[in-house]
RNA sequence: GCGCAUGUGGCGUAAUUGGCAGCCGCGUCAGACUUAGGAUCUGAUGCCUUCGGGCGUGGGGGUUCGAGUCCCUUCAUGCGCACCA
């Protein structure tokens, strides 16, 4: 019987189905785990080899939890909404829904193949209605909550609203849009439409005129997240800013709270770095400035308030509410033209550019500090969405003012002690004040983090400013005007939003003619009919972005079918939080920044138990694509192997690498491939065509994507798990490259062959010889604690190590290999459960314990000690456990008598550091 | 510019965490078996060598009896953020 992948994959893949070996249920009697992949966007173009990478690093793991006595939550399901889906159905005018079955239809049957031990009765897909119910419901709770910076939590925005009807403003403390101050009797006097607008200043998913990221071309806004150097993630469209009314979340409320929870994690540090850079927290003061004949208050934020003595002008973002406050009626033309021009500069062109640009607005500000006046200028080189739009410029000390400066020639003036700033500014927060007398505040001689210090505790007390910090993490915009997402819970009632009861979820989407948005320009489910109406009024026609079914879902495997509750206490109480996620870090600051801030949200309700919803967080490596080229000479169909290409002009062409084999081109097939390439001629070196090869994305266009399907079906699950283990540690990216795979199959035939000969079956009762034993509990003890670290490519070569010493040992002994199989079972699950059973048991490998590896087996027989001589390192020796100190010092002076420089000198001293270091005095 | 990683044979990688660098696999070479091999098995395989040995973990320096591993410095590559005041 021969080692038949083919069949025994089938076999057991579909008895693991009808047997429901898979199958999770809360137990109390057992310890939790709970392993998460990021789930997949069922793409059009199916899984290729890069995609199982985490998958099977995560089934190994979970397999190995269940081995080790763990109730494992392994579960799977697809983002089912996005734009490609919908792109698609915009020009085949097939629905969305359609395709992404088809999809996930796709995925499905290659990810089967593959074996993995997920609980398929509890996948769920962020377009089902009966899932989105609770997108929709999260929604309508963060609508119905603020953020109380008192308690430090969500809480109900009824709560607010009884303090604005019996204090007004007074007492509060929240997360807010601005500073409203206002009575009780002013509350009272609002119209519902002013309330309505009063109370969106404060909840945390609420409508706000927002600079968003408007891109043209997919006819949609994108959050930051989605946007990179000015251009769409996806698509690669240029992004340009807009004044918009939007949904957005308030997850800049969680700021603090998403940092701080950083510490708790087990993430790797540059990730956690990521998220601290995103989230941006930076101390520093709010400091006022006074408008010179204006009863104007300029507000702005600085890291630096020592430097304060070194203002020499303002500037204001283009957009900031104080330029047409302060701009004078001369200066107010050239500023509306420069604005202008800004304006319809897109983000990107804006970066490009990067050159400075700016005008002056006429007007002065008071330094509080020395009272000099100074002139308030605007330029883009400030934004408008982070501190107060608008900044005191220290061109001695920070670079952009620096240029600004030089380019407008307005005066810089050093402030630190030997800082030469003639030709670029002093940035570093290093160095003693000069120049910085100002009476009442003194810095001179001051090192700079004291004079910070010194400053912001000056102009708290005399109430020019305060200590303030300020985060780059900016509320999430959550409006899509787009068909294929989750229809907002929202209707507009005399213009003012309303949520729908909780009762009425879910909010089906509707069907529409045409996944385009309407003549009118409305997004497209504004071409809705008979959508479902709230007693006639009008629905929101936007729908929620991508992110919005992600944040939850890991929440919702818990307890899926649940029909009551997004998850049931129980449910949450049991499985708490995922143990362990593995996915890609492209969502460090998407994703993995919404779903903590989400989880936090749930948690302030009481919803979730947990504060942070992954513990431990590993990230996979891509899998990139490994091209193969052919070279053509130019101008004829005459191809020249890699080796001689240098003495000819070519072209190299991508070739499709499945007709390719380590580097060599299967040249039958190559001019099958295509019909230009019929008669193609070849110069070949060593009768072989020899492929260049290069390291690209893994695509289409390339021809370098490798299906896991063909590899299955050639190799076998199993060889393809252990292979893409093999391949290299988890986290790192590397290509595709299946020049190897041969050698993780011929382990899987060779383990085989320890079983069978032929139809004979090998493995009898026999007692395990010491060496058996050594060679086994030697692989147990490597790949338990790999396995906890995830070094998975260690383990693999640990197997094929074990493997070859009972091949040598002809171990036929079934105590040994009973053990091996249920230890390999994570890997290769399929060869395992057929040989286990060949073994006489009748239970699934899965159900079986995870062996303990017993150090006595291990025991080493000899030792390595480094001689020394007076301190002075000689050589090392291999001895014996139990060999006394008189005999290793034997053997060293022994040894060291071959280089005579000892001959006729004394030993004096002999220091033994057992197993370590022996060193010899002499003279 | 700032931050985080990573540099080891022809290639993917490993090194009990400071103890014989290169395990395991690919590739290559030699041999065996075979009608045949893109099958299987055995052996060799870091580099140089005058065959004594010498040199080797991106470069330079340091600590140590001993450094791929620790410290300083420098170079290269990858990733993240980026007019964030």
């Amino acid at each position: 019987m021969d080692y038949n992948h083919k069949e025994i994959e089938q076999r057991w893949q579909k008895a693991w189905k009808e047997n429901k070996t898979y199958k999770t249920e809360i137990d109390s009697s057992k310890p939790k785990f709970y392993v998460l992949d990021m789930f997949p966007y069922p793409s059009g173009a199916g899984l290729h080899v890069g995609h199982p990478l985490g998958y099977i690093a995560s089934d190994i793991y979970s397999r190995y939890k269940r081995l080790k006595g763990f109730n494992v939550l392994h579960p799977m399901g697809y983002d089912s909404y996005g734009l490609p889906a919908e792109q698609y159905a915009i020009q085949t005018g097939q629905h969305p829904e359609k395709t992404t079955n088809e999809n996930i239809a796709r995925y499905r049957e290659q990810l089967d193949k593959i074996g993995f031990c997920y609980d398929w009765d509890r996948e769920i897909r962020t377009c089902d209605p009966e899932y989105y119910r609770w997108t929709q419901w999260a929604f309508i709770r963060m609508f119905k909550s603020y953020y109380d910076k008192n308690t430090d939590k969500a809480e109900s925005i009824e709560k607010l609203i009884e303090n604005f009807e019996k204090r007004g403003t007074k007492g509060i403390n929240a997360a807010c849009g601005k500073e409203l101050i206002f009575t009780a009797e002013e509350w009272y006097n609002m119209s519902e439409k002013e309330k309505s607008d009063t109370l969106m200043n404060y909840r945390i998913a609420y409508l706000g005129n927002t600079m968003v990221n408007w891109c043209p071309q997919l006819g949609t806004v994108l959050a930051n997240d989605e946007v990179s150097e000015g251009l769409s993630i996806r698509g690669g469209y240029p992004v340009e800013q807009k004044l918009m009314y939007q949904w957005c979340l308030r997850v800049s409320a969680y700021a603090q709270r998403l940092l701080d929870g950083l510490e708790t994690l087990d993430w790797t540090e540059s990730l956690k770095e990521t998220q601290r850079n995103w989230i941006g927290r930076s101390e520093g003061a709010e400091m006022h400035f006074k408008v010179v004949d204006s009863d104007v208050d300029l507000e702005i934020f600085t890291t630096r308030a020592d430097t304060i003595f070194g203002v020499t002008f303002m500037v204001l973002a283009p957009e900031s509410k104080y330029v047409d406050l302060v701009t004078t009626a001369e200066q107010r033309k050239a500023v509306e033209d420069y604005r202008n021009v800004v304006k319809h500069k897109t983000e990107r062109e804006r970066q490009i550019e990067k050159k400075v640009s700016g005008v002056f607005t006429g007007a002065y500000a008071v330094n509080p500090l020395n009272g000099k006046e100074i002139p308030i200028w605007v330029s883009d080189y400030v934004l408008v969405g982070y501190g107060t739009g608008a900044i005191m410029a220290v061109p001695a000390h920070d670079s952009r003012d620096y240029a600004f400066a030089r380019h407008f020639d307005l005066p810089i003036i050093p402030l630190i002690e030997g800082a030469d700033v003639s030709e670029e500014s002093f940035d570093a927060k290093e160095g003693k004040m000069i120049n910085s007398d100002g009476g009442e505040l003194n810095l001179n001689g001051m090192e700079v983090k004291a004079a910070i210090a010194r400053t912001k505790q000056f102009i708290e007390e005399k109430g020019i400013g305060k200590v303030k910090v300020n985060y780059r993490l900016r509320d999430a915009i959550f409006s899509r005007q787009r068909y294929w997402g989750e229809p907002f819970p929202v209707y507009y009632k005399d213009d003012i939003p309303y949520t729908l009861d909780e009762s009425e979820l879910p909010l089906l989407l509707p069907e529409v003619d045409k996944y385009l948005p309407t003549e009118t320009g409305e997004p497209p489910l504004g071409r809705a009919k008979n959508w479902k109406t709230k007693e006639g009024y009008r629905l929101e026609l936007n729908t929620m972005p991508g992110f919005a079914g992600s944040s939850a879902y890991y929440l919702r495997y818990m307890d899926p079918h649940n029909s009551e509750a997004l998850v049931s206490k129980e449910a949450d109480e049991y499985w708490r939080n995922v143990d362990l996620y593995v996915g890609g870090t492209e969502h460090a600051t998407g994703h993995l920044i919404y779903s903590r801030f989400w989880n936090k949200f749930l948690y302030d309700l009481g919803v979730v138990c947990e504060q942070e919803p992954f513990r431990k967080l590993i990230n996979q490596g891509m899998i990139q694509g490994r091209s193969n080229f052919v070279y053509r000479i130019k101008d004829t169909n005459t191809f020249v192997s890699f080796g001689l290409k240098k003495d000819y002009d070519v072209t190299p062409i991508h070739v499709d690498v499945n007709i390719v084999s380590n580097d060599i081109l299967d040249i039958d097939r190559f001019r099958a491939w295509r019909p230009e390439f019929a008669d193609a001629e070849f110069i070949l070196e060593d009768g072989k065509y020899v492929c260049g090869y290069a390291v690209e994305k893994m695509s289409k266009s390339m021809f370098n994507v490798v299906n896991p399907d063909d590899i299955v079906e050639r190799y076998g699950a199993d060889t393809l798990r252990l292979y893409e283990m093999f391949l290299g540690p988890i986290e790192q990216s590397k290509p595709w490259d299946t020049n190897g795979i041969d050698g993780v199959n011929r382990f899987l035939r060779r383990l085989w062959a320890l079983f069978y000969r032929g139809d004979q079956f090998l493995i009898d009762d026999s007692k395990p010889s010491a060496d058996s034993l050594k060679s086994l509990h030697k692989l147990i003890k490597k790949v338990s604690i790999d396995i906890e670290n995830f070094s998975y490519n260690t383990s693999v070569s640990a197997f094929m190590i074990c493997v070859n010493e009972l091949t040598q040992q002809k171990c036929r002994s079934r105590e040994i290999y009973d053990s091996l199989l249920v230890v390999l079972a994570p890997f290769a699950p399929h060869i395992t459960e057929e040989l286990y059973h060949a073994l006489g048991h009748s239970t699934s490998v899965v159900d079986a314990h995870w062996p303990e590896w017993n150090e006595e087996y291990l025991k080493e027989s000899k030792v390595t000690y480094a001689i020394s001589f007076n301190g002075k390192a000689r050589f090392n020796l291999e001895i014996d456990v139990n060999t006394p100190r008189e005999e290793i010092e034997r053997m060293a002076v022994e040894h060291e008598q071959s280089q005579r420089w000892i001959e006729g000198k004394t030993i004096r001293k002999i220091i033994v550091v057992p197993g370590k270091i022996v060193n010899i005095v002499i003279g």
